[in-house]
Order: structure tokens, then sequence, then C-alpha cells
DNA sequence: ATGAAAGCGCTAACAA
DNA sequence: TTGTTAGCGCTTTCAT
């Protein structure tokens, strides 16, 4: 409680001084104060003259507003919260990915283009999940996981506030949150539009298939999907579940290499495979060439430069808060998912395969 | 304003169910609802059975808390906002640096550990700075800033609200705030001893030498002083002013090198110089060495790694938080600054000189 | 062990 | 144009 710190000296008496105070210096009711102090913009239906003697009182006491009584009487606060995976978990920032970083530069900037702030992974008030979800200090939430756990949905199922997914589609919760998404499909249709191009046809799909995230999962199928299209059948070999200790992927380098190009789920799988493949022997790109998702700051940093889908993450954060805002308004969006193309950036790791 | 929302279906009526609400339909009176599900482990002073019959009445209604009004009550939020640069502008996570990064990532860990959440660079309530100060919805703020311009001055100096300066000492504000920074002189130090150690004697400084950081002056007058400590005389050529378009650093290069190493005040400034020797025809390091402060992840991005010094920067946001939740108790810590001691990482950009 | 009353600071509705 | 009243939902005296 600081209003009795040792360090509140300087000023009058501040801290306490209230409308009421203000009121009864500048012999008018705490009524008008509060027109003229606070009443933004509207018909302020005040004289000049008491206006301005509101506003000198006001001033000479050192007159601050309460925006918390404000904030209880307006029910709102102007603030989201950004909830990370678990819901309950920190964000980490400065891992060797950027991949949050895009993500909540986008958020941030769209909170302040529409004055809202924005609170990371909020430690939420209230014992059971209900009462977490209910926070009333947050008008809204966004909710960035890439695993859907049992406990997440049974989290984001109570939630009583608006909320906006990312990377989860809507459909995924009857469409009662909005969402906003990447299209994987196309991200994965252009990279082997890309591979075809560089001629490959033997080429494989790599993730942890175990424990797969949820864009995992949208992402093997549309490989497999889109490979069938082309005709390029699609067995279990070419899946390849590099499991969470790599044991998948070391045993599928140990046993040959049979495929010229590799897919991974995302930038980590990715930089995986071209580990395993430098420690086996195996060229990157001469006789294998491997591409991402996400395009994040990790395929800079691996040797040959990894080449990887991009999804417009800061597009998407911002997009996500527009959302929110609409949702918080009481409108809900339609359609509640909304679906981002995705591009391709080359870097060293992919190259025409060897015939 | 959500309460109307058309989402609001589920549940029962929901929303709005205060503590009366639960105290008729238990039969007692709203003290005792509010002593049973909300006064955390004290002496609660009412008989099991009505507190049973009170939360049975409180989850049939579907009761939540409303906690704005608690926390107006209680005239504290658990928030705390993080003030970036002119105080008011945004964060960017995503730039090449991760500087910011790893303050938020300590900032947020340490906000964690003490029960409080995080806001990034609130978009604080009122017109004027002192009112933009007072926002009420932070218990406490933490400043970060590079530049200390005259604006930011008189922003912090009317700051009525608990606050703790990153990278700035508590000096420059008359110890009115406790702050944390590291320890410059110590960190040009120990870059100065490796390169003394790789027989280094001709070592230049480099900065923004026109609107100069904090840190950069501190950086550079510790170069200067250290130098002439060990007989290394320093005069303004070993300076390089490379300015803010780099015209500065330019003529340097083109009227020829004259040091065998040159230390940046920080990992932009070292980065920049590798960039240049490059375009002139220096080999780095084997001409020239370079070191950076700060070791972001700059430094292994660029071609030689950039060799730089350390600062603990997660450990720096942590003990910010935790200064700033024994300020918010009244408590004003002694010493007001901390000061935290510095590495070095050697990477590709230094050798020893050739003699 | 329980309840009645009062009030945190602000503002909207209504009245004058 | 200005003032009076009442209340947001909660909790803390102080009685009983």
């Amino acid at each position: 409680m600081y209003q009795d710190s040792p360090r509140r000296e300087g000023e009058k008496s501040s801290g306490n001084v209230t409308v009421r105070d203000v009121a009864e210096r500048a012999g008018v009711s705490p009524t008008v104060v509060s027109r003229v102090l606070h009443n933004k913009a509207n018909a302020i239906r005040v004289s000049e003259a008491t206006a301005e003697r509101v506003r000198r009182a006001a001033e000479e006491l050192g007159y601050r507003r309460n925006v918390l009584a404000t904030l209880f009487r307006e029910r709102q606060t102007m603030m989201i919260g950004v909830l990370h995976g678990m819901g309950f978990g920190k964000p980490l920032f400065s891992g060797t990915s950027q991949y949050f970083s895009c993500l909540m530069d986008g958020i941030v900037d769209g909170a302040f283009s529409h004055g809202y702030s924005v609170t990371l992974c909020p430690q939420l008030y209230g014992s059971t999940p209900e009462d977490a979800m209910a926070d009333g200090r947050f008008d809204g939430l966004v909710w960035y996981s890439t695993h859907l756990t049992g406990g997440n949905r049974e989290l984001l199922e109570k939630c009583s506030v608006p909320l906006v997914l990312i990377h989860t589609p809507a459909s995924e919760f009857g469409n009662k949150f909005p969402a906003v998404i990447c299209d994987n499909h196309q991200g994965i249709g252009i990279a082997l539009d890309k591979l075809a191009e560089l001629g490959h046809t033997r080429i494989a799909f790599a993730l942890e298939n175990e424990y797969p995230s949820v864009e995992g999962v949208f992402r093997r199928d549309a490989f497999i999907e889109i490979m069938e299209q082309r005709g390029l059948s699609v067995d279990d070999s070419d899946i390849i579940d590099i499991r969470a200790d790599l044991t998948g992927l070391h045993m599928y380098f140990a046993s040959g290499v049979r495929h010229t190009a590799i897919i991974g789920a995302n930038d980590d799988v990715g930089s995986k495979v071209i580990a395993l493949a430098h420690q086996y022997g195996v060229n990157v790109p001469g006789q294998l060439s491997v591409v991402g998702f996400d395009s994040t700051s990790y395929c800079d940093q691996v040797q040959p430069g990894l080449s990887s889908i991009h999804q417009p993450l800061v597009v998407m954060g911002r997009s996500a808060v527009s959302l929110l805002v609409r949702s918080i308004s009481g409108e809900m969006p339609d359609p509640p998912t909304l679906v981002f193309p995705c591009g391709l950036d080359i870097r060293g790791s992919t190259t025409s395969a060897r015939t």
C-alpha cells in the first residue's frame, strides 16, 4: 500500500483528494466536477466560468482521479490478457525462436491502436478455472496455444469472458470464440510446389507424432492430401515420427535416407533434421533438401539456413486483437475463423534434386 | 460491455450474481458470504454448517466474484506496468536483438514469483504526465530506458507510484527510485583485460556520441579511465563517433585504420564496425578485433560472430521486480542501486594482435 | 457466530 | 446549467 509510503512527502497532501473535495473547494457539486474533469468530449453542459473554477480547485488540491473507482463503475479495464500455452505458463521471449516475439509484437500493436493495454500471462484470480477465466481485470483474453490438452479444453470451455484463439480454429470450440490461424494447407502446398519445381518426388514429412501440436496435425494431413492429389503416393514410411527424444529421427537416418526432401512440422523439427543429417554424413542440401515451418530466427542460425514456410505472425497478432475488440463489444465476427495465407522463405537448405 | 453479449446464454442467468443474492438464498447476511467465500485463511468465524450452506448457494447461483469491486476497495491490482524507452512507445520484441526479450523474461519471471502480473507499456490513463503516472491500474512501474531525454526526466520526476529504473542509476533521480544496472565499468575492464592478453595496445572505442545513450556514456568514460590507468594514453582519435548515419565510421575507415581493436558501445555499434570493415577490405579479426556490448543474438548473426560483453539481463529483470515489490510495500531498499557484474562472451571477432 | 450500517470514489438519472 | 440521490459490489467496523 503505497499511500503511506515514506516517499510520499513532496506534494501537498496528495493521494486522497476526491471529487467531493474539489467540489467543496470550487463551491459546486461533485457531479459538476466529474463532468468538467472526466467527461470526454461529451456535451459537458457546464458554464465555462464554473468549469474554470473547478479546474483551478482541482489543480490547487492536486486532485488525481481514482482510476480504479472509474473502472469499477464502468465495468471495463481497457486491458486484455494474453494466455500462453497451458494458460498459466510463463511466456519465454528469449528462447531461440522468435515465434512468440512476433506474435506479441502484433498483439501489442493491435491493442495500442484500439486503446487497450496488454497483460502477459496474467496470474488470474480465483482458485477454480471458472473463477480464473472470469478475472474481471481483463476485458478480454487472447489465447495462444500450440498444444490443446484436455485441461486446456476444459478451461476454455468455461471461459466467460470474450476470448480469441490463435492457432486453433474456432470450430474446435463450436465457434464460441473467434480465431486466427494461418493456412497450413496452402503453406504446405507452396512448399510442395517449390520442391516439385526443384524436381523432388520422394518427399517425407517429419513431426513429433506421439504428442503432436494442433497445427502439426493439420500440416501432416495437408501434406498427405496434397501429395496424393499430385499422384505421389504416401505411406507410413513417408511420415517420420521423430519422437521427443529424437530416437525416431535417428532410426530414419540410421536405416538409410530414402527421400530427397523432408518437410518438418516446424522449424524446430527442420533444424533437427539438418543436425542429424550432418551427424549421419548426409549432405544438406546436396543429398537432402529440408523445409521448416514458421520461418523463425532459428532458420538463420542453422547451417545451411533453413528454408521455411512463413506465417504472418505479426499480422495475425494484430488481427486477433481486432477480433477481440469486436467481440468485447458484443459482436460475433463472421466468419469466426480468420485464415491467413503463408509464404515461403527460401534459404540454403533447399536445392534441386539429384537425378 | 460483454455482460449482455449474445454469447452470454449458456449458464443459468450468470453474470451479475452478487454476495447479496447468495446471502439471500442462503438465508444469511452478505457479510457472512464475504467471509466464507473470500476471507483467505483468516479466522473465518463462521460455523461450518452455514459456511457449507453459503457455498452451496453460491454454486447454485453461479456466483462469481467481481474482482474489480475488490480491487477498488483494496486499492491494489497486483499488476505492474513496464514502461519502455520514451515511456509511451511500443516495445518491439521481434527486432534483431534479444535485448528486450531477455529483460522481459526476467521481469515476468520475477513478477510471477511475487504474484504479480505484467502489463506492457500500458496506455496510461490521463492526458497529463502526472495523471498518467498515477494510473491506478498498476501497483508499480518498471521503467526501462536507454536514452534519458528531458521529457523522460520530467515524467519520471512526477511519478507518484512506486517505480524501479533499469539502466539508469538511482542517483540520477536523487535516489527517489531504486534502480538496477550492470557494472559497465567492470564490463569494459574485462574486455580490455582480454584484449591486453591478446596483445592489443592500440584500442578504440566507438559509439554514437552525438546523442549517446546513458550507458554509452558510462562505457565510454570507463574505457578512457581504464586505458589511462593502464598507461595507454587515450585522445580524441581513439573515440570514434560513428554518427547516426555512420558517416563518422566511414571517415574512420576511409582514413586508414589506426587501431588493432575496437570496442563498440553496444552490439549494434559492434556489428556496424564489422560491416564497414568488410566494406573497406579490413579483415576481422585478422587486422581488427571487435568487441560489442550486451551479447544479444545479434552477435551470432554477424560474420564472424561478435565477441561481446554480457550483462545478466534476465537476472536484472527479476531483481528489478523484487525491488519494486519491496518498494510497493513502502520499503526503500538500501543501497538504492543494484549493480550486476558483466561477463565476456568470446566469439569469432577477436584474436591476438599482429605485431 | 452473525448481522446492520456505512463507505471506498465515481457517475448516471432525475429533478430543479 | 446545476444539484440531489442513489448505487456499482465488496468488506470492515461495531453491535448483538
